[in-house]
RNA sequence: UCCCCGGUAGCUCAAUGGUAGAGCAUUCGGCUGUUAACCGAAGGGUUGCUAGUUCGAAUCUAGCCCGGGGAGCCA
């Protein structure tokens, strides 16, 4: 008797199988059961008669949502059946079954945000939920595939770190050994400037923390960013890149998670499109087509949520924008020799008002300038020495960026909210489960 | 940190100053093709907490707690 997963149980269509899992929800008919089973590939219907087969119809009533169970039955093509097959069960074996008195508590119905994210180890059982998970999993793997195509070395960044990579942003202290502290990461990329000297080409990804209180759908406290660095590349390196790597991860998972993308409802033809190259815009030109639609911004200012949204909404792929004041960017950023006002970095936007999912740029390179920059931003000196030393010993223009996974992931899904593509968010004020 | 919104049964919600209710879930009964199945019945409440106004508070007021959305900041 084979064990099957439910989403390859079209090709055993007459034959006799085994499946492994759960029960998702079961309607009753008299004597007829109705079961859903879901073994986290997809979801069947079964059917027990009760004329047919009195054991299992006893053994399977009124048996109580998300009972763990193991089946046997034939395999049948039919319209009625949700999924267009059928399992018409000839045995059930009982492996745990969920008490009545603590039903399973999330319903087949709506369900409000504070009580789905309470019951996150529970609510990614559901199909919408298991769904995403796969598409987060394709657009990692997507997008090393891409990096590593490309002839970058994964070379990933420390978690603990002595010091902010930015001086604005706030840390996660935690105490390391005999009473020294250190922070988590909020990013890797200092580290990926070292790497890229030893390697030329690397990327790292891994998880980057922000202790910001910021409470919007499209934040997050724990965060997955892959972040690309080379040695002797400019700003239309890496804008390549990025447009590069960006379409290969949504057009993967638009060719290889095409059913988790019906469950999600999401328009395909929307993630067809995003393909090179995407448009580019100076933050000039970007300032004019927001005064232009109204918007009551002026040269220096950066933009917000609002401002993105109108700058993508021109367009039907992600919008990369070059050229920022240097203001109003980071402090390692390096300066346009043509107009040193502006910082050689470029944000990209995603459509339909996702916001900025890669951000990035030109690294500063003179040993001089970055030490008058560290001190103007106030930042501990001694703690970025070996950063500096990437300038004395033989320094290089180069450029990088950071990928934010979930953004991108969330865009891709079409979800409302961040928190959905991760397993277990990490949120201002939420840490359950 | 600031602004806005919310908290009533396990869940989703109703009740706007006068006896706290419905659907789902659970239990019991019925139904041979159900699609969040349906029909009948039962059990289930410190209305987030504290104080106040009132003859009377889920409802009005104040403070606090918890959560959501947004600003700032960023991926």
């Amino acid at each position: 008797m084979p064990v099957v997963s439910i989403e390859k149980v079209g090709e055993y269509e007459g034959k006799e199988v085994t499946i492994r899992g759960w029960l998702y929800n079961q309607r009753e008919s008299g004597k007829l059961l109705f079961p859903i089973f879901r073994d986290g590939t997809g979801i069947i219907q079964g059917v027990i008669s009760l004329k047919e087969n009195p054991e299992t119809f006893a053994k399977m009533q009124g048996l109580t949502q998300e009972s763990s169970v193991i089946v046997t039955g034939t395999v049948r093509a039919d319209q009625r059946a949700p999924g267009g097959y059928e399992l018409h069960v000839t045995g059930a074996e009982l492996v745990q079954k969920v008490a009545e008195s603590e039903p399973y508590p999330i319903q087949l119905k709506e369900h409000g945000v504070d009580f789905l994210l309470d019951q996150r180890h529970l609510w990614i059982r559901t199909p919408r939920q298991a769904s995403i998970l796969r598409i987060r999993a394709e657009a990692i793997r997507a997008a090393r595939e891409y990096m590593d195509g490309e002839g970058y070395i994964l070379t990933d960044s420390p978690v603990f770190t002595p010091a902010a990579c930015e001086g604005t942003t706030t840390l996660f202290e935690v105490s390391y050994i005999d009473d020294q502290k250190a922070y988590l990461t909020q990013s890797g990329q200092l580290y990926v400037e070292a790497t890229a000297a030893a390697l030329g080409k690397v990327y790292c990804f891994g998880p980057t923390f922000r202790a910001e209180k910021s409470k919007t759908r499209r934040h997050l406290t724990e965060f997955w960013m892959l972040e690309p660095e080379a040695a002797y590349a400019h700003l239309d390196d890496m804008m390549v890149l990025a447009e590069g790597l960006v379409s290969h991860v949504v057009q993967s998972v638009a060719k290889n998670r095409v059913r988790e993308l019906e469950t999600l409802k999401r328009d395909m033809t929307k993630l067809e499109a995003i393909k090179p190259p995407f448009p580019r815009i100076q933050y000039d030109e970007a300032v004019e087509i927001l005064q232009k639609n109204g918007k009551d911004v002026k040269w220096g200012d950066d933009f917000g949520g609002d401002e993105e949204t109108v700058l993508s909404s021109q367009y039907d792929r992600p919008v990369m924008v070059h050229r920022y004041p240097s203001a109003i960017k980071a402090f390692y950023m390096e300066p346009d020799p043509k107009r040193p006002e502006l910082a050689l970095g470029f944000d990209m936007l995603a459509p339909e008002g996702y916001g900025e999912i890669i951000g990035g740029g030109e690294r500063m390179s003179s040993y001089e300038n970055l030490v008058k920059r560290i001190r103007e931003q106030g930042l501990p000196e001694e703690a970025f020495q070996w950063y500096l030393d990437l300038r004395r010993y033989g320094s290089v223009p180069h450029a990088g960026f950071g990928l934010g996974l979930e953004r991108t992931v969330a865009w891709i899904c079409g979800t409302e909210h961040i928190r959905e593509v991760i397993p277990f968010p990490r949120m201002i004020y939420r840490m359950y489960p």
